[in-house]
DNA sequence: GTGTGTCAACTATCCAGTTAGTTGATAGGC
DNA sequence: GCCTATCAACTAACTGGATAGTTGACACAC
């Protein structure tokens, strides 16, 4: 047994929690199987976090920040840039379920503060690169950055009636089809 | 008080719990509040329907039968189809949720024989299509089928975060940019 | 021994599913 | 036309198990 460590106990639940809330949702999560998982207790989670609400607000706050520092903005190549993100979807497919998890079941929540301050930066730098020529200007900064998180989203989001009939499987598919799909938005 | 029907009972509890769905997914939902909504008493769900689960088995059955119906595949005019789908899926929004919370808690699910078949006969449309030189072949007919599904649940599946910084409301505008999207895949 | 981390056991509530019984339509006998 | 038997549609009240959240006691570090 580990010695005590509150921290260690904390992030053990988070990450549990990040693994129950990805796969079950807010209301499918059982906090018996994260406690147990985090091999801690269940009173732990109320002492730390307050409430099963207040858990999956801790595990979004640290999701945000993965993946705003997964995969940095480059506009010199958007392309790249989708094909980065796609990767990392495909690496951790827990992301794109809290994601989206996380739109169904808080659609009343407020936006979150850095995620809208992250957001607003890169759509900013498109339209730098706009206005500097490097990118064509027919779409808008912030439709064509919603296409591209879009784009790069886009094996995690198909359906599996539709993947059951066009049955792309290789990663290096995959990307290329993505890092293709953001260039031609660009032409 | 209408007669006694059970078509007509059937319906109600069909669409209540369609709407409950929607709004809490499986899990979420509320057996109770479906019944009450219906007008109906909770014990004729599990006459008609058996379980929870059977009752969201008739409403997925019914939806997909709704959605492969209201937007038929036309390959001489792909961005016109990706439009007329988001138009589909922004009059009625429960759709695209319905269609996530069946992806997120019904993932096991084997895939949609009906839907299977439809997909397969569109995708076959496509590479017809391409064999023919109406359409450009640089993308397998599966892949650009994806793309274009994809493109068209754009504004149903965008990030209330990032919408609240790009904030395209216009129902007009919003359509143009799938169209614009699928036509640039296109190219 | 004091305070923080940990835990088993408890409680109150919620909720899917059941049951036993009622109501209303209808058809056949007279 | 009216009574009544039958059945399907419907209902209120109940049950048992699951589940979020609580409590009070114990253990280890200092």
């Amino acid at each position: 047994m580990p010695p005590r460590d509150a921290d260690a106990t904390r992030q053990r639940l988070v990450d549990a929690a990040t693994a129950e809330f990805a796969q079950y949702g807010l209301a499918g999560a059982r906090v018996d199987r994260i406690a147990a998982n985090a091999r801690a207790n269940k009173a732990q989670i109320y002492h730390y976090f307050g409430s099963k609400d207040r858990l999956f607000d801790a595990v979004w706050e640290n999701l945000v920040t993965q993946i705003v520092a997964a995969a940095p903005l480059d506009v010199d190549d958007l392309p790249g840039f989708a094909a980065r993100l796609s990767d990392t979807y495909a690496a951790r497919p827990e992301l794109i379920r809290l994601i989206t998890w996380q739109r169904l079941e808080r659609s009343g929540d407020p936006p979150h503060e850095f995620a809208v301050a992250s957001i607003q930066h890169n759509v900013d730098a498109i339209a730098k690169a706009q206005k500097d020529k490097v990118i064509p200007d027919r779409l808008d900064a912030g439709v064509l950055y919603a296409l591209i998180i879009h784009a790069a989203a886009l094996w995690g989001m198909t359906s599996p009636d539709v993947l059951a009939v066009v049955d792309v499987r290789d990663p290096d598919q995959r990307r290329e089809i993505v890092r293709s799909t953001v260039a031609a938005l660009l032409t």
